[in-house]
RNA sequence: UGGGGCGUCGGCAAGCGGUAAGCCACUGGUUUUUGGCACCAGCAUACGUAGGUUCGAAUCCUACCGCCCCAGCCA
C-alpha cells in the first residue's frame, strides 16, 4: 500500500490513532473541511502575537495548535506580529518570542509578518468602507462615546456625526492621516448597529489617531487601525484558512464577518478554543509584567515564571513542553490544569536523557574509621540505568564523605531505612557501611559528624552472602567534592487559583515567599564538565546549570522538578 | 435584565443514537544498588437538573439551574 497517495481520505478520516496528536473538535473540523474540500484541500494557519511581553506556557499551547495542525495537515502556519500600538510595544519582545518559538521546535520559514505591513492596504480598505457610506468619521469623546454606547441591556444611541457626508469623512480622514488633528481628537468609526445586543457592532472604532513613532513604520503614520479591524483583514491578507484564537473573540466574530463581507475579501474561519490555566500560577500578561516591574520576581526568564524564558532556564525541554500540550486538549470549556501534569511530562522526558550524578544538598561530614585515610581508590558508576548506551563514569572515593543530612536520625521512625545508630546502608556504587557513633552540639542538637566503618567485602555495593540492604544512600568523597550553589524552586504562588482573592486582597498577597531557596554549600561529585546538558541529582530530582549564574569556578545549579517521594508521603502518614 | 459561550471521575479530556477511551492525581501491590523508573490492580451503573422522543440517549427535543466572556480611541 502507498501510504503517502492513500493519505487524503482515508487516514484524513481518522483523527488519531496513527501516533499523532489526540482529537480534538478543531481538527474534527479539519478533517470536515478537507473532506468538503473547503478550502481546495488547503491549510494555513497563523501564530499572531502582540510584541508587547515575553511568551508563556499558554501561548505554547496556541503556538503547537496553529503550528501543529498546519503540520499534520501538510499545510503552512504563519508567524505574525500583531503591532497596531506603538504605545505598547517594542522590539525586545519580537525577539524574544522569535526566539521561543524556535526553541520549542517550530519554524515559520520565510514567512515573518507584520500587521504593520499592511497598514497602506488597511488605509485604502477603510477608503473603500467611506465611500460605500459604511464608516465615518467621530469626534466625540472617549467620554461621551462611552455614553452613546449604552450598556450591556440598553442600547446605544447614534453619535451626531453618523451622517456626516461621504465627502466630509474622506476629506476628514485624509487630513487625520496628515495629522492636521490632535491625538484622540477624531476617530474612524464603521457605520454598523448602535442597537446591536453585541457590543462590538455599536459602530466600533477602526482607526484612532497616535502621535507616536511605530517601531518598524517609524513617524510615517500617525493614525493606527484598532485591533479587530486589522486582525481580521491581515487574515484574509494572508489568505489564512483556519484562524484559530482563544474565547473572549467569540463575539467579535460578527464584526470580523461584517467587515470581511463589506470588503468583498477572502474569508478566514475563526475558530475559538479555551485558553490554558494551570494551578499555583498566574498567565495574564498584564499581571506578569508587573512581576517582572516591580521586581517580585528575578526578570522575564526567572525560572519560577511560566515563561517559556523561565521554564528553559529552570532546565524544561521543549520536548516535555509539546508533550504537555499535546495531552491536555483542546476544547471549549474553561479549565484549569493541574500543574503536576507539566511536572510529570518533564520527568518522564528527563529520565530517558538525563545523565544521573551525585549532589549532597545538606552536607554531613562521615568519617570511615576503618578505611586508610592515606587511601583513594574509584568506583564505577553507570549513567544512566534507562540507557545502557550512555556509559559509565569513575568516582572516588576516600575515608571522609558527605552524606545528606537527612539520610541520618538518631531516632529512626518506622519503616526509616537510611542510616542511624547501628544501622548498615549501601553508599551507591561504593560500600556497605555502618553507623557507629555519632557527634553531637548538644546546645544546639546539631550533628556534627558519624563514625562508620565499612565493609571492604561489599565494593560496587554488594556481598557474596546477597544480604538485603534496603537503604541506599548517595554521597560524595570530601576530598575530591567541588562546591557548588543549588536553587531549588517551589510555587509562586500559595493557592492553586491565585484569582481567588479574598476581601481587600490582591494577587501579590498570594505570593509564596517560600518559592525560592538557594543553597549554597551544597558539594558534588567531580566531573561535571557538560554542564550544559541537564542532570540527575540521584534520589533529588533534575537539574540544570543556570545559564546567567553558572561558572565553571562556582556552579550554580537550578532544580526544575523534584523527583517524587515516597518516603515523604510515608513519613507524613506516620506523624498521623 | 441584552448578546455570546460552556457544563462527562479530584483535575484535564475522548465520545457525534447502540449501552462511559486515555492521561495526571490518588490508593494498593510486584520489582529495585535512586523510597526514582518500570510493571500490575483499583478509581464515573454514570455524563448539571427535570421531563420528552426512541427498542435503545452523554449523544436528539423542551424547560430549568450553574459557571465564563463582552460596555478600551488595548490586544
Amino acid at each position: 500500500m502507498n501510504k503517502n497517495t492513500d493519505n487524503t481520505r482515508e487516514s484524513l478520516a481518522k483523527p488519531s490513532g496513527n501516533g499523532e496528536s489526540p482529537s480534538n473538535f478543531i481538527k474534527n473540523i479539519i478533517i470536515d473541511d478537507f473532506r468538503t474540500n473547503k478550502y481546495g484541500g488547503r491549510i494555513h494557519t497563523r501564530f499572531p502575537p502582540e510584541p508587547n511581553g515575553y511568551l508563556h506556557i499558554g501561548h505554547a499551547k496556541a503556538i503547537c495548535l496553529d503550528f501543529g495542525m498546519a503540520e499534520e495537515f501538510g499545510g503552512k502556519c504563519n508567524l505574525r506580529f500583531d503591532d497596531t500600538n506603538p504605545m505598547k510595544e517594542d522590539v525586545e519582545y519580537i525577539e524574544s518570542i522569535k526566539e521561543d518559538i524556535h526553541w520549542l521546535g517550530f519554524d515559520w520559514e520565510d514567512r515573518e509578518y507584520y500587521a504593520s505591513d499592511y497598514f497602506e492596504q488597511l488605509y485604502d480598505y477603510a477608503i473603500q468602507l467611506i465611500k460605500d457610506g459604511k464608516a465615518y468619521v467621530c469626534d466625540l469623546t472617549p467620554d461621551q462615546m462611552r455614553e452613546y454606547r449604552g450598556t450591556l441591556t440598553q442600547p446605544g444611541i447614534d453619535s451626531p456625526f453618523r451622517s456626516r457626508t461621504v465627502e466630509e469623512n474622506l476629506d476628514l480622514f485624509e487630513r487625520m492621516r496628515a495629522g492636521e488633528f490632535e491625538e484622540g481628537s477624531r476617530v474612524l468609526r464603521a457605520k454598523i448597529d448602535m442597537r446591536a445586543g453585541n457590543i462590538n457592532m455599536r459602530d466600533p472604532v477602526i482607526y484612532r489617531i497616535i502621535k507616536a513613532s511605530h517601531h518598524r513604520t517609524g513617524d510615517k503614520w500617525c493614525i493606527y487601525p484598532m485591533y479587530d479591524y486589522t486582525h481580521c483583514l491581515s487574515d484574509s491578507i494572508e489568505r489564512i484558512t483556519h484562524s484559530l484564537c482563544s474565547l473572549e473573540f467569540e463575539d467579535h466574530r460578527p464584526l470580523y464577518d461584517w467587515f470581511l463581507d463589506q470588503l468583498g475579501v477572502f474569508h478566514p474561519q475563526q475558530i475559538e478554543f479555551a485558553r490554558l490555566n494551570l494551578t499555583y500560577t498566574l498567565m495574564s500578561k498584564r499581571k506578569l509584567r508587573l512581576l517582572v516591574e516591580e521586581g517580585y520576581v528575578d526578570g522575564w526568564d526567572d525560572p519560577r515564571l511560566l515563561t517559556l524564558s523561565g521554564l528553559r532556564r529552570r532546565g524544561y525541554t521543549p520536548e516535555a513542553i509539546r508533550e504537555f500540550c499535546d495531552r491536555i486538549g483542546v476544547a471549549k470549556a474553561n479549565s484549569v490544569v493541574d500543574i503536576s501534569l507539566l511536572e510529570h511530562c518533564l520527568r518522564e522526558d528527563l529520565n530517558k536523557r538525563a545523565s544521573r550524578a551525585m549532589a549532597v544538598l545538606n552536607p554531613l561530614k562521615v568519617v570511615i574509621d576503618n578505611y586508610p585515610a592515606d587511601k583513594e581508590e574509584h568506583v564505577e558508576a553507570v549513567n544512566n540505568p534507562e540507557d545502557e548506551s550512555m556509559g559509565t563514569r569513575m568516582l572516588p572515593f576516600s575515608n571522609i564523605i558527605y552524606i545528606e543530612r537527612d539520610d541520618f536520625r538518631e531516632d529512626p521512625p518506622r519503616k526509616y531505612f537510611r542510616l542511624a545508630p547501628g544501622r548498615e546502608v549501601r553508599l551507591k556504587h561504593a560500600y556497605y557501611i555502618t553507623c557507629d557513633k555519632f557527634l553531637k552540639d548538644e546546645s544546639t542538637g546539631e550533628i556534627i559528624e558519624l563514625h562508620c566503618h565499612y565493609d571492604p567485602e561489599s565494593r560496587g555495593g554488594w556481598t557474596k552472602d546477597a544480604r538485603k540492604i534496603q537503604g541506599t544512600l548517595h554521597w560524595v568523597s570530601a576530598k575530591h567534592a567541588v562546591d557548588a550553589e543549588i536553587r531549588l524552586f517551589d510555587h509562586l504562588f500559595t493557592k492553586p487559583d491565585p484569582n481567588d482573592l479574598e476581601e481587600g486582597q490582591t494577587f501579590k498577597d498570594l505570593i509564596n515567599t517560600q518559592s525560592s531557596t538557594a543553597l549554597k554549600k551544597c558539594k558534588i561529585e567531580p566531573g561535571l564538565v557538560d554542564m550544559i546538558q541537564p542532570v540527575q541529582f540521584l534520589r533529588h530530582g533534575y537539574f540544570i546549570a543556570d545559564a546567567k549564574l553558572s561558572k565553571p569556578e562556582k556552579p550554580v545549579f537550578n532544580r526544575s522538578v523534584p523527583l517524587r517521594d515516597t518516603w515523604a508521603k510515608i513519613e507524613k502518614s506516620l506523624d498521623k
